[in-house]
DNA sequence: GGCCGACTACGACCGGGGTAGTAGTACGAG
DNA sequence: CTCGTACTACTACCCCGGTCGTAGTCGGCC
């Protein structure tokens, strides 16, 4: 299993705009941040940011014409599943069940979601061989 | 809402142990700790954590003949929820039918948990108002 | 009473996320 | 050709989790 992708907020902020946008450049990520709520910040910070992601191995980059093109190394769904799997194992013993426990009993769930819980889990019966 | 209790490795495993036990001096933690995997930490580090945990204001302390008697004053319930909502938000959009659709398509789930679930929601939808 | 051992206090240090200023460089406009 | 602009590179900080070493202190034992 590779190596617990524990991101930053920013640095997650980054992944989602590049996996939105297969690949950006440091001025493109900094825009699209600078949109949605979270306040300005410096293109540098957005620069160095992604000099770090780099040499930790979670994005690449090519140059074209003097500048850098990001794109992500690693996908959306191995950065979710490692994480949701170590928070798993961390507060629920690794019991998936014990989440789910955790969500309806201890979370805000409207029926609506709950409705939608029970077409998953019955699909699910389903396609499952065992 | 509490702002956002995130508990690096050790401080999780700590507190963990104070729930356990209700209150403990920081030898007994440091005892439990040596127990189950974890390689040995020297006495300090866990006073030290200890101590950060105080002034971060999850744990408290009295003393008991020149001993430091710790006791968390938050509790595992709502760590837990506040780590999980925030993930959730993370990662799902706030959407808990996300969260669970990722769990049982992505993550490794037997059969013994699916059944477990179809349970859960099961009973769930009894207890529900609206 | 004096020493030893147990405990806390304090400070040091590393790594990493986050933030940014500044220096260097190369491209394009005038 | 020259100068400004737009990028990247480098460096510096701050904060915090984690890990300890060392110093100080207080109580108990001989």
């Amino acid at each position: 299993m590779e190596p617990s992708h524990r991101l930053g907020d920013l640095q997650h902020a980054i992944m989602r705009v590049l996996w939105d946008a297969e690949e950006a450049t440091v001025s493109e990520v900094h825009a699209a941040l600078g949109q949605e709520g979270g306040r300005a910040r410096a293109l540098t910070t957005i620069a160095t940011m992604l000099t770090k992601m780099e040499r930790k191995g979670i994005v690449a980059h090519r140059s074209v014409a003097r500048h850098y093109v990001y794109r992500p190394t690693v996908s959306e769904a191995e950065v979710t599943r490692s994480v949701v799997a170590e928070m798993t194992e961390r507060f629920f013993e690794g019991s998936v069940t014990a989440l789910v426990d955790h969500l309806i009993s201890e979370q805000e769930i409207d029926s609506g979601e709950l409705a939608r819980l029970r077409e998953l889990v019955k699909k699910r019966r389903k396609g499952a061989p065992e």
